[in-house]
Order: C-alpha cells, then structure tokens, then sequence
RNA sequence: GGCCCCUUCGUCUAGCCUGGCCUAGGACGUAGCCCUCUCAAGGCUAAAACACGGGUUCGAAUCCCGUAGGGGCUACCA
C-alpha cells in the first residue's frame, strides 16, 4: 500500500506557523515514503471560509516549496458525498434524525452549566420536535459504555471512555458535515494512510473511530503533533509577534530557513540543525518526532536564516533581492555588482530586509553622514591624512583591492597609524557611516570615479567645518 | 469541573524503548577571551537542566506508582 497523506487547512486565515509545521511533516512523511501529498481545503464553515484565505494558503505553500501531488480539493464541492454516507448510515441504523434545533440545545447547554453540571445530549431529544417539514441533522448512534481504543504513532494506544462521547452530528440542518465526519469520509475515500497532525485533534480521534467503524473502513495511522506555544508557553498566537509563514517572507526570511527551523521543532536528527530538503526527506521519520509541546523561539530561526543568507550563492540572493530594492525606489539589477556586495552584506545579514536596507550607499549619487561618524572621524585632524590617500589614489594605474592595500600601508608607515585610524574615516566618507564591509571591498564594489569623488567630497566637507 | 496529552539547561533538543559508557552531549541565546579596518562571521572558554516524592534494583534521566505543573478539548467551529 503505497503512502499517501494530506494537509487539511481550514481557510480562515492565513498559513499559521504551527500550520506550516504540519504541512512540512505530512509532506515529508510522504516523499520519505515515496507516497503522496495531497491538499484539502476544509471550507465546511460557511460563514469563516473566504477565499483569500485559500490563495494566502496555498502561495505560502508554494513558498515553502510544499507542492501537492493532488488537490486542492474542497470539501464545500463534496457535499452529496457526504450526504451519501450519511444516508447510508441512516438506513443501517447507525444515525438518526434529530429535530432539536441549535437554539435549543445552547438553551439545556446553559441550564446545566448555571446549575453546574455537564451537559451532555440526551437522544430521547431527537424526536420531539418531529414533524413533516421540519429540518433536521443527522446524529450517529454511539456506544453509552465500553472504551475506544485508538492508535497513535507517537503516544502508543490512547483509550477513551465511551460514555464520555455522546451521538454527535455528523450532517447539520444546513446539509454541511461537521468537522469529526466530513474528515473522516474524506480521509477514508482518498485512501489517506497516515494522518499527521496536531494535538488538540486527539480528542476528536474517539468520535471518528467511531464513524469508521460503522463505515467499516479501516483506520488510518494516526500520529499527533504537540503544539508550538509562545515564549509564555500559551498556545502560538498574535500577541507572541508573527505567526503567519507569509509575515517570516514579508520580513525577508527564507523558505529553506523557515522549513528547516520549524521541522527541528519537535523532530531531530541527533546534533544535526542544518538539513538540506534532501537530507530532510530522506532522514525525517515519525521516531524521531517528539511527543512534548515545544516553544517557538524567533532568534535560533533568525540565526538559521543568517546561516542560510551566508551561505546561499549571491546570484541567488542577489535575485531575491531585485524587487526588494525596486519597493525601495533602488533600480539594481542581477548583475556582478550586486552579486559582490550581496556576497558582502550576505555576512552580516539576518534577513533579506536587512541586506536590502543597507545597500544604499552603493546606489545613491549622494551620501549622507551620519551625525555621530562625522563629528567623530571627519575632522580636521585626519584631513591631511585624507587627501594624502586621495592623492594617491588618484595616481594609481590599477584600481585593485592589492594595489589599494599597497598604498595604504605606504601611508600606515609614514605617518605611523593603523590602519583603523585611516580605515574609519575613510569609510565615513564613502559609505556615510561607521559600519560597512572591508574598506577595500567597498573601495572595489564602488569603483574609481566614485571612491575618488567620496573622498574629495569628505575633504571639502571637513575644510568647511 | 470532566476527559485526554505532555514534563532533560532560559529555548530547541540528544540520551529513555533495550537501566551502568551521563562527571547528562549538541544548538540558539547570554557572558568572557582570541582574531580584527568598523560591523559581522569564525575560534576558544564559561554559566545553565534530568519537575517533585516514593518504590524496584548492586546501580535510574532511563522501569513502576503517586503528586505537582503546563497544554488541549469539552459546538449543528475546524
């Protein structure tokens, strides 16, 4: 039997990152397993469900490079389907009509709450409101004693007492399935095999048992996830900052920073952090997935991220960053400029958005000191000291990082500094701020005409003092 | 409240199944030092954990039982 798994979202939102996190898992899962993906869109709630969401969703997915082998699917286009099955329950005898509306129930639900019990629906409820017109859900018929038993790959066998499950819809007056019903008709008519997903489903596996069980169709492997929790060990939400895989892309992160990151969360691979999508697939099994809730810590994914940017090939990033720089009115392009100072700021970076604000100074026509730099290193004092290497610069045949070296050093030794007394003035006047690549790397990226210009610039700058 | 799940450094985790190799390993973060033209990166070092209490055993992070804490669910939401 070959593998297949899925990735159901409900499209009430955008792809959250404890989302993504099942995704990754159930995708890898299959391509481990040389099975297949498939992507189902769990729109049963008809007032939540919106279709920006949907693309939001399935973009993200694509981002991540989480492609699907089938699908999207959409569980709204299924419903005779779902119908199908419940009749079919009806007529063996395993459902039944139930006449009692929702108001009523949120009515007893409130009576036994005020008086402090637990509420708990009663099938005798079901024929009351009986009459030809009246609409009506379809309830299945659950055992009032005895234990469920399911299965879970990563808890072992987790039984429930069946008492604690009372008849629940399956089919809503509206004709939509629930959630509990809905999945498993489409999980058993897919022929999914493994379902991965997270933990505050296990509870629901009970009640889904049960409705295999009078489908007679067979029970998928079930594995339950823990959940990512914020830094207060809550559950992931808002308030803990970005939770969204489209907020990590908007802020410059990368897809393989991303999926790397959030699979270590809760899987490994002995003392190994950096996995190629390879190495992932062909390493990532359920055995190493672990069992506790795990904490989304947002620096180790920055440090993961800076890993990625520095050791990503610069044409790459250097293409990443083209739009980036477009929104920020820089027109640069793919070309071997960009690539070495890519290949320079790359070192430096923790985020695209990182690289892509600290650029500035290689495109503009004007440089602009930074209060601070200037009062500090462009004084009067260092202003022989810069024109002596404008002077020499100027002079130079070929303006190479080697030969650049060579004067400076020439300067070091006549007038005995080092080369940080001459470095930081030099790169106020050429980048407008005291943080920068190798002075002779930005020397290089500029180009002659620009170096030169800077400099005089600096030096007129400083006599006008 | 009831039911279910979970519990190793601040955080992610290795080890647990198949007790001794654990003086509990790695990574992020933090601190110090080195390197150094700034900032990074890199190198070295440090502080930092078996939730608690009972068993079982020659021996327990590892097995058993309790307790505590955390999380989830408790819908005609998914």
């Amino acid at each position: 039997m070959t593998v297949r798994t899925r990735f159901a979202p409900s499209p009430t939102g955008s792809l959250h990152i404890g989302g993504a996190r099942t995704a990754i898992f159930n995708w890898l899962f299959a391509h481990h397993a040389g099975g297949s993906f498939v992507l189902r869109i769990e729109d049963t709630d008809q007032t939540r469900s919106t279709q920006e969401s949907i693309d939001e969703i399935l973009d993200a997915m694509e981002w991540l490079g989480l492609n699907w082998d089938e699908g999207p699917l959409r569980q709204s286009e299924r419903l005779p389907i779902y119908r199908e099955h419940a009749e079919k329950l009806l007529e063996s005898g395993s459902a039944y009509k139930c006449y009692v509306t929702p108001e009523e129930l949120q009515e007893k639900r409130k009576e036994a709450q005020e008086r402090g019990g637990v509420f708990r629906y009663n099938r005798k409820w079901a024929e009351e409101n009986a009459g030809p017109d009246k609409p009506y859900a379809i309830r299945l018929l659950t055992p009032d004693e005895g234990t469920i038993e399911v299965d879970d790959a990563l808890r072992g066998r987790v039984s429930f007492d069946a008492s604690e499950v009372d008849d629940f819809v399956i089919l809503k007056m509206d004709g939509f399935p629930t959630y509990n019903f809905a999945v498993v008709i489409d999980d058993a008519t897919m022929n999914i095999t493994h379902i991965i997903r997270g933990d505050d489903h296990l509870i629901n596996t009970p009640r889904q048992k049960l409705i295999y069980d009078a489908l007679s169709y067979d029970v998928p492997q079930m594995a339950h996830v823990s959940m990512i929790l914020g830094s207060d060990q809550k559950r992931l939400s808002k308030r803990h900052g970005a939770t969204s895989v489209t907020e990590y892309r908007a802020e410059g992160y990368l897809p393989e920073a991303v999926v790397n990151y959030l699979t270590r969360l809760g899987w490994s691979y002995g003392n190994q952090e950096i996995f190629t999508m390879d190495e992932l697939v062909e390493k990532f099994t359920l055995k190493n997935v672990g069992k506790s809730a795990a904490v989304f810590n947002p620096e180790k994914l920055e440090w993961l991220n800076s890993w990625y940017l520095r050791n990503k090939p610069p044409e790459e990033i250097a293409g990443l960053l083209v739009p980036l720089l477009k929104e920020k009115g820089i027109h640069a392009e793919v070309d071997e400029k960009l690539a070495k100072i890519v290949k320079e700021l790359s070192q430096r970076a923790k985020t695209l958005n990182d690289i892509a604000d600290s650029l500035n100074y290689f495109y503009s026509d004007e440089i602009i000191y930074d209060e601070k730099a200037d009062e500090k290193f462009l004084t009067h004092e260092i202003l022989p000291v810069l024109q002596d290497i404008t002077r020499r610069l100027t002079s130079l045949e070929d303006f190479t990082m080697d030969s650049m070296k060579e004067e400076f050093e020439k300067v070091m030794e006549e007038r005995e500094l080092k080369l940080g007394k001459i470095a930081q003035p030099v790169r106020v006047a050429l980048t407008g701020g005291t943080v920068s690549p190798g002075i002779f790397e930005v020397m290089d990226i500029l180009g002659r005409d620009k170096v030169l210009e800077r400099l005089e610039e600096a030096s007129s700058h400083i006599s006008a003092k």
